[in-house]
DNA sequence: GGATAACCGAGACGGTACGTCTTGTCTTAGG
DNA sequence: CCTAAGACAAGACGTACCGTCTCGGTTATCC
């Protein structure tokens, strides 16, 4: 009758923070005791996880198969992640923020979108980035997995939200707002509308698949977006 | 040992058809007095899946479970539908087009959206409309719970957008053509897009709920669309 | 909700006793209303439930199976037969007495066993060719099929008795009377417990398997059971 | 709710082992202490299975209903014994042998069967007491169960001979051996022919209900076997 | 010769059980 | 005390059959 589900937020232990319990021995020897959470584990977990969610699709991925291919016992996992969707979403972020920076939604460095002070023409480019990412089957699949997974649980999509949509939002806000200083803006819009007007019709054809992702659409959705419905 | 997946597309009536198919909804067209499928059956499995995503949710719900509410053999879903997801799906159609034709997503009648002759005004009537009900939980839940079943399956995707999604565009569009034609929108946009850049946005921040759904947040939508970015 | 057993023997229907329901109208003519059952169904069952309890056996022989092989609905089944153990009776009289009347356990004939003056050779001789029957898989699978059916129903098994057994150990004690009647076996014997002392021993074996089937162990049955276990 | 049993009960096998081999009634090999199989869930699906099968008998009986039963999940059933047959033969076991020896069809000690020196009288006793435990609901239920599981399976049948019946048989032989060494036998009979000469009439009649299964029919038999046919 | 009634094939129905799979917890050994 | 391994209770999966219950569609007597 599965017991108390003990929710916990994507969780992060490691070195890194020295969150965990493991301070335990506390006969410093000079090196760090930090926590006994096996980094090789943790890895080929996430690393298993993010290929199999990739081989046969976020319904049919199980824990168990995660453990069996990453050589790690089912404990292993449930003791530091407390869903299937939380494993995934660390999988993913070595993918989207990795080791060189957020990569996703269509920019090139850890950095800002580009800025070459024509709008439309940045924008456009970055749409149609994003359209060739949504458009590869290497993203589509566990992007559309974990999005799956944000739909249902309310938690992960506050983490969601808190750790890729908005650093990425405000990269588009830095940009969009040096625009706006740039005259090629309206000074009274606000920004986030503007960022969701540009990005949000993108994704929700790429989710519901409503029509074709093409170029054409990203750089008619900026041309439309800029100069509003109006005469 | 559940072997191999077995797919199939298209088809109507008799058993075993595609995803949202089985009902037929009532169109009689006079058609052969095929199949003996019990209505009342089917009728009971929709509710009852309707009911209980609603209860428990899209992943935790089961056939098993509609089968036992419904008062009904698994062998009875099994033969009528291929997936869960097609389940859910007919499940919706009562609620969304219903006896008494579509009623979501913004509209109160089977047939057009409002026509003051002010396209911002009617806009935002439906928008926030829009905004109540996917913020009402009957609407909430089992929405999502088919989203989320379309993101994974394409045929499912397919048959939601030709059979719910586009009638419905095509309800904005008609407006969006009056609007046009009295002047109030420019001549040369794009209808589609420029639907997509007013529901858009909505939907991307309802799935992923990147903010909150507000009566002003649709009404800045609106203007922001209307007007543009630019000054 | 398997609703009640309605039990019935072995069936016979067809003409001969107008066992089934069809009496019904009452407006007795004189001419007897007969049946209207169609032998062409009965002797496809018949034959269909006989092949497949060879092919695929007893505990996997379905009535689906047997309705679908023979072409046939189930409820034609289901309406003259109450159990699949029944049905496997009547498919196994062809085999046992047959047009040209009874043929297991032994006997070369519609009629006697062997008589040519010596019990024991004939004994010997009739034992054998029950031991060649039982270890042709032509017979062991069907029989052990009809074996495990009556094993568990008592009603089958006094059919069984009544129909086959009996007569079978009629022909026994009519070849024991004559050798009685001879002077080959003591006058004060009684003949069912001869005939059970041959014979159920090479059923024991047979049906447990506790030994092999050979001609020398039905030799040695018949020369022990003769001269007894004294000195 | 099964709490906390945290015994170290005697290690078992391995799973999915043949058949009729999950006790290994302590024939330890010296093999590794290999396994953690639960002994309370192995005592709690016998215990189960050997009152379901009396309760409903084994065309009724299934395994789901025994774990029910028992308290236990499906799998542990199905990751212990290949079949029914098997679980069900394990229940008897403890009957049969039990934990004070051997116990079935006819002797009261794990030891031999009564030997007063009078062959005839003893085997009498003995025959009778077999016919009164064939005539006990409370064993022919099971028995019958398990006996059909033998008839179509070979593998069962085989470890049945092994465990069961070839036991039995010895201590049959051991007291037919004593009489032949008294001279009440020939010399020259097969024990084994005798023994079966004894008791495979006996367990035909039962198994087939082809006759009474009397005291005075045990005692027949007795005095029909021993004197043989011949005058 | 038209009515009528039982039989027939077909197969949908509410169910039970199957044997497999996965979940999340718990236990055991080893480092 | 973490880990790999894996047994465990629980329960859903999708399939196979059960025995019952309509459906139309033949027959095949009866009036």
């Amino acid at each position: 009758m599965t017991k108390a589900p003990r929710k916990r937020a994507a969780p992060r232990a490691t070195p890194r923070s020295g969150s965990g319990t493991g301070s335990g021995t506390g006969t410093s020897t000079g090196t760090s005791p930090r926590t006994r959470r096996s980094e090789a584990s943790r890895q080929a977990i996430l690393s298993a996880a993010f290929d199999l969610v990739g081989e046969v699709g976020y319904a049919k991925l199980s824990i168990e198969a995660i453990a069996a291919r990453a050589g790690v016992g089912k404990q292993t996992i449930y003791r530091w992640w407390p869903s299937k969707g939380a494993v995934l979403f660390d999988a993913f972020l070595p993918v989207t923020e990795g080791p060189d920076g957020p990569r996703t939604e269509g920019d090139a460095a850890p950095g800002a979108l580009p800025d070459t002070g024509d709008i439309e023409a940045d924008l456009k480019r970055v749409l149609r980035k994003t359209v060739d990412e949504l458009n590869d089957p290497r993203y589509d699949g566990p992007m559309r997995a974990l999005t799956s997974e944000i739909l249902h649980d309310p938690e992960l999509a506050a983490t969601y939200t808190e750790r890729l949509d908005r650093p990425m939002k405000e990269l588009k806000k830095t940009r969009l707002r040096a625009a706006q200083e740039a005259g090629q803006l309206a000074a009274d819009i606000d920004l986030d509308a503007a960022a969701d007007l540009v990005w949000g019709p993108l994704l929700s054809r790429w989710l519901l698949r409503s029509g074709p992702l093409t170029h054409a659409y990203a750089d008619q959705l900026v041309h439309t977006a800029l100069n509003g419905l109006r005469p």
